[in-house]
RNA sequence: AGGCUCGUAGCUCAGUGGGAGAGCGCCUCUCUGACGCAGAGGAGGUCGGCGGUUCGAAACCGCCCGAGCCUACCA
């Protein structure tokens, strides 16, 4: 692609910028990795989006992290991989495609399983792609040609032989158990599927013979079976063991008194009904003592035949009909409004009732701890630090993992079932005939739990079970970036995968990001209509823009609040550095860049040079270290504060001056490589702005054909100027003075000074050297006299050991300036006071350190030689 | 109940042991030949409170107050 001649507009237009490069990138093949590279490997996966998701804040904060980091590492030479991909999100995938039906006013049974799942896969592949549009055009560098989909055929595979050889090893079994049951969803939820709600209900005291006891579930009565009470409670020790007949709802019924560790003796009377059928503690006490289940509510939220003349009734409805019953029988002590949390199912909050019934499980324990184990040895690092403690705290607390789920949409799970002789088959192949007596086999009509592939992608991606070139080079992964409301679901189930079937940790690096909020803080969700959407947001500021904003707001941590007036602040950031590249280019008439490297250079030359090796060094070291907010603030505080704001002020000097053409080549030089050096800095932060800036600069016949493939900086020793930043340090010093002298003597910005300066100490060649910079950066005539006298019309200002006259005569009244100086004065009676005390103290010369207690004396010193030249 | 995080300028937030910072907002000035999406200058803070450690604390420790999040089987 050819340097774009047309004349260069003074703003930014992000949006045709952005629509150029992405696809021109794309087809020169820059995001793709070759496994065969003899460079060091890098490699990032990513956490795939849902397929019906839709680019949010958090999808785009998270890629724009990897985007970053993966940008970073492909210039800086290593052999970058990103792997990008979605996930089939059962249960929401199932959703999308049952209301269609609905709308059509039809139910999947109407279809039926294999035209339903037919149907998803359909509308998959029409409409499933959004989101990956959406990461392009957030820039997002992925090697596309490895995009995958956690029902390919390949990640299927992966799916069955790890089921396969779990089940094998005993790991994964069926069991009899009770579950979360969502009545409307149809499925059985896992424990990290249900959320809590605190919701009011009514905390119902019964009689139960001589006994009374308090729940808030009256309708489960029916399933009881025993009493339990804790073994240390001594009001309660007579009955233990003993057989109860209560009077209840329908006649009497006979119940056992159990003890058990369960009971809390504190709460409530401290005896408690055991529903083992209806209850997940109840179920527990209930193995403990041999109590049979009795299942009152069916998997449709209704009552069962077993519950007698209350059968066909809603589960809460019976709540309020027995109720009454037991209140007409003067079974009801008193009733009292109580507040707690019930688990309500995480799609669409229906409560959820707790059920027995046989599902697949796997036995994580085995496998938590080893993965618990890479973290503790530091095999596997997360940052920040802090979320290592709640990691440790689930996988030292971990429960079987329920992953059969009763939907359509999913890997059906790979087991077949004989109903001759009752067995159960687990094949990495279909089956279709029993292998022992021929019969004929049914598959298991359940798929598994979504997350179950999601903690195969990091090899699963990689082309796992084969031993692939991929495999071998990029895994284990570099760095995992997520967010931390997926650090159970997703993180520690890979962890646990990844060392049981890879024999080593999936990532090296764990990044956890925040969470994006709104402007107040809240959550950003639909229902409260605090949304702000990310491709709004693109199409207003641009891409570059928005993407500066999430990085420079990631502070380690912390939740991110996002507001729109930054995002607007980092727009006018693009539009700066827009303006400074043309301000570079509208002054290039005549450089050559062979001559220019020739020319000597000038103070400001190796200042900005200097200050360039400095932050250069600081984006390094604090992405190094995932802080990014540091790294983009730093890039930020160069380009603008350090790059326009005093260096290209200072090159115009040496750019519109005739008199010196070596000094303009050299400063065209310094221009142009600080300027290219920057962006290619600037880069993986702002793809699009820095490629088309730095298409346009001249660049040698060897340079790569774009910024993504050039070189990522590196600080050299050599280019730090400690003299240049401490001699320039002086020149803005005397800059700033005599501008402030303006500022606050309200002299008009256009009116030319009058100012003489006494330089002392070694300062005089350094200022004579800089005096046409002081007269164009502070617009005024600078007379630098070592014998030079205060005018009696003038402002004073003291730079270190020299100073500063700024005539007044003619221009302002004297009164303000007794009032600045007054100031100023008392300003250093405090510092020297301050300071005094400090060093009268014999404890702090005694135990501070040496250079602490040096420095202190420095700056009494000159604290002190500033008072006296002011008085 | 346990765990975690946060409380710093009007707002959003950096700042993990040596005299309080940034961006936005606010005030004054500027139609200076890159940029008004700009430039120059300025106002504004007992760093939530109380103790402790230290020569020295916004930072480290304890308690309290306030905000939020995560985990959990008090029915």
């Amino acid at each position: 692609m050819t340097a774009p001649s047309a004349p260069i507009p003074d703003r930014y237009d992000p949006g045709t910028v952005e629509a150029r490069w992405y696809p021109e990138w794309e087809r020169r093949g820059y995001f793709g990795a070759d496994p065969r590279s003899p460079r060091k490997p890098f490699s990032i996966v990513i956490p795939p989006p849902n397929v019906t998701g839709s680019l949010h804040m958090g999808h785009a904060l998270n890629n724009t992290l990897q985007d970053v980091l993966i940008r970073m590492k492909r210039m800086d030479g290593f052999n970058a991989l990103w792997v990008p991909g979605t996930d089939h999100a059962g249960i929401a995938t199932q959703v999308v495609i049952e209301r269609q039906l609905a709308a059509e006013g039809k139910t999947k049974e109407d279809v039926g399983r294999e035209a339903f799942v037919e149907r998803v896969w359909r509308w998959k592949e029409e409409s499933g792609g959004i989101i990956i549009r959406q990461l392009k055009r957030l820039g997002a560098s992925c090697d596309w040609s490895r995009e995958r989909f956690t029902m390919d055929a390949g990640l299927s595979r992966a799916v069955r032989e790890v089921f396969v050889r779990l089940w094998e090893d005993g790991l994964v079994y069926r069991d009899d158990y009770i579950v979360n049951w969502c009545p409307r969803c149809q499925t059985v939820l896992s424990d990290l599927e249900v959320e809590r709600e605190e919701r009011d209900a009514e905390f119902v005291y019964i009689k139960y013979g001589p006994l009374t006891l308090g729940t808030v579930r009256p309708e489960t009565k029916l399933g009881d079976t025993a009493l339990a009470v804790h073994p240390g409670d001594r009001r309660y020790a007579a009955w233990v063991g003993q057989e109860l007949d209560v009077p209840s709802v329908e006649g009497t019924i006979r119940l056992r008194v159990v003890a058990d560790e369960a009971v809390d003796p504190e709460f409530g009377t401290g005896v408690v009904k055991v529903t083992p059928g209806h209850d997940p503690v109840d179920f527990e006490i209930g193995r403990r003592h041999h109590l049979p289940v009795r299942t009152v509510i069916g998997f449709d939220g209704r009552m069962t035949a077993a519950a007698g003349k209350y059968a066909g009734l809603d589960r809460f409805e019976c709540r309020r009909r027995i109720v009454e019953d037991l209140r007409r029988l003067g079974l009801i002590e008193r009733i009292e409004p109580y507040r707690h949390a019930v688990g309500v199912c995480y799609r669409c909050k229906t409560v959820v009732e707790p059920l027995v019934s046989k599902q697949w499980y796997v036995n994580v324990k085995p496998l938590a701890e080893p993965a618990s184990a890479a973290v503790r040895q530091g095999r596997i690092r997360i940052i920040p630090r802090s979320w290592t403690r709640t990691y440790h705290h689930w996988m030292d607390n971990i429960r079987p993992w329920c992953i059969s789920r009763q939907l359509w949409w999913g890997h059906r799970i790979p087991a077949w079932y004989c109903d001759r002789d009752g067995e159960v088959y687990v094949s990495r192949d279909d089956l279709t005939t029993c292998p022992k007596c021929g019969g004929a086999l049914r598959q298991d009509t359940d798929v598994l739990d979504t997350w179950f592939s999601s903690a195969l992608w990091p090899f699963s991606t990689l082309g796992w079970p084969d031993r692939t070139a991929d495999l071998e080079t990029f895994y284990p992964t570099s760095v995992l970036v997520t967010g931390f409301d997926i650090l159970f679901f997703w993180v520690a189930r890979m962890a646990m995968m990844g060392l049981r079937f890879m024999g080593d940790v999936p990532f090296r690096d764990v990044y956890i990001h925040a969470l994006v909020r709104d402007a107040e803080g809240q959550k950003m969700s639909k229902s409260k209509g605090n949304v702000i959407d990310p491709l709004v947001m693109m199409d207003r500021y641009g891409t570059d823009a928005f993407r500066f904003t999430l990085v420079a707001l990631a502070a380690q941590g912390r939740d991110i609040r996002l507001a729109e007036d930054r995002i607007e602040g980092y727009r006018n950031f693009a539009n700066k550095i827009w303006n400074a590249a043309r301000l570079v280019l509208a002054n290039l008439d005549g450089y050559d860049a062979r001559a220019a490297a020739r020319a000597p250079r000038g103070l400001p030359d190796r200042w900005i040079v200097s200050r360039l090796a400095a932050t250069t060094g600081l984006v390094r070291a604090h992405l190094r270290r995932y802080r990014f907010n540091d790294a983009a603030s730093a890039v930020y505080q160069f380009l603008w504060h350090e790059f326009c704001d005093w260096y290209l002020e200072m090159a115009k000097v040496a750019l519109y001056r005739a008199d010196d053409p070596a000094a303009r080549l050299r400063t065209q030089h310094t221009l142009v490589t600080v300027l290219e050096t920057t962006l290619r800095l600037l880069h993986p932060f702002m793809p699009f702005i820095t490629e088309e800036l730095w298409q346009r600069l001249p660049r040698g016949d060897r340079a790569p054909a774009s910024i993504m493939i050039a070189a990522y900086p590196r600080a050299s020793r050599r280019q730090q100027d400690r003299d240049a930043e401490r001699d320039m340090a002086v020149v803005m010093e005397v800059v700033t003075a005599i501008r402030a002298i303006r500022g606050e003597m309200r002299i008009a910005p256009g009116v030319t000074l009058a100012a003489t300066l006494r330089p002392g100490g070694d300062h005089q060649a350094l200022l004579a050297r800089a005096a046409p910079l002081v007269e164009a950066l502070a617009r005024c005539r600078l007379t630098v006299d070592p014998r030079g006298i205060r005018p009696p019309a003038s402002a004073l200002a003291v730079v270190g050991p020299s100073e500063l006259y700024v005539e007044l005569a003619g221009v302002v009244d004297l009164e303000a300036e007794r009032g600045r100086l007054d100031k100023e004065l008392q300003r250093v009676a405090e510092s020297i006071a301050f300071l005094e005390a400090k060093l009268a103290r014999p404890d702090f010369t005694a135990r501070a350190p040496a250079a602490v207690v040096d420095r202190e004396r420095e700056r009494l010193a000159a604290e002190r030689a500033r008072r006296d030249k002011l008085a």
